[in-house]
DNA sequence: CATACATCCTGTAGTAGCTACAGAAACAAG
DNA sequence: CTTGTTTCTGTAGCTACTACAGGATGTATG
């Protein structure tokens, strides 16, 4: 039980930006005390952590809603539960590789300057032709 | 040489975005042809197919201008380059663990599928607590 | 109890990064 | 020369926030 402050505080995310989670309805409508004020519990701030960390990955919302589904929709028969987690579990490993070249490109680039060489950076190239 | 039309279609980005880029200074301001018309060479493409990848990655603008800053600055000592490039391997890496946690969630549930038992998700979980 | 200050409320407006459309000019085909 | 496509600039709309304004409520202190 606490307020949207303290949520926020322990989620690192903006009271203004849970309220408006709130509005987009990836988080519930939210129980309000006897003043009107927003009640949350503990397991409000994992789902938020949860949202902001999709966010920062590049999710949108709508696909946040769909990793959230997953989670909150037990009564989902087996087979459409995989369905949808197949999916989003395509889109993390075409992410998941192209990050991978990514960083072995800036890796690279560190370790040749490390070695006192001239660098010439091709992240450009490394990313461009992707699979 | 080819119009803004052609390297839409070349790059997969709307002729909209890519003006928009032009005007976010992400993309050089483009050679005019006489008629007024943009004209774009074939290294535009890789450009503005790492932009979208780096976008599609989650990287902001201001990120993206960093990481071009790399390719497109030979002048800069080994040192500048290399911090740039290492304070960019760090936001990089924070990304791919937490996709890996991500990945290796969804594939725990659609493998548990196959199995025939109830999915529980745990994608909230997972990616809570995250170091 | 009164005053002060923090926290919350709703609502609206601003920002980044696109995306779509309107209206005009230029080009290309028949 | 007409028709249709492409491009131009400019503006307006969309998503996902972020930042206020103005008001109500809560808490701490003299």
């Amino acid at each position: 039980m606490m307020s949207i402050g303290t949520l926020s505080k322990q989620s690192g995310v903006h009271i203004e930006t849970i309220r408006y989670y709130e509005r987009a309805g990836v988080l519930p409508k939210a129980r309000r005390a006897t003043n009107g004020r927003r009640i949350y519990g503990k397991e409000d701030a994992g789902r938020l952590a949860f949202i902001r960390h999709a966010r920062e990955l590049g999710f949108e919302l709508v696909s946040v809603r769909a990793l959230l589904a997953l989670q909150e929709r037990p009564e989902l028969s087996c087979k459409a539960a995989s369905e949808l987690a197949s999916a989003q579990l395509a889109a993390v490993e075409s992410r998941l590789n192209r990050l991978t070249i990514l960083r072995d490109e800036l890796k690279r680039m560190v370790r040749a300057c490390k070695n006192g060489r001239v660098v010439d950076c091709r992240v450009i190239e490394a990313l461009t032709n992707m699979p």
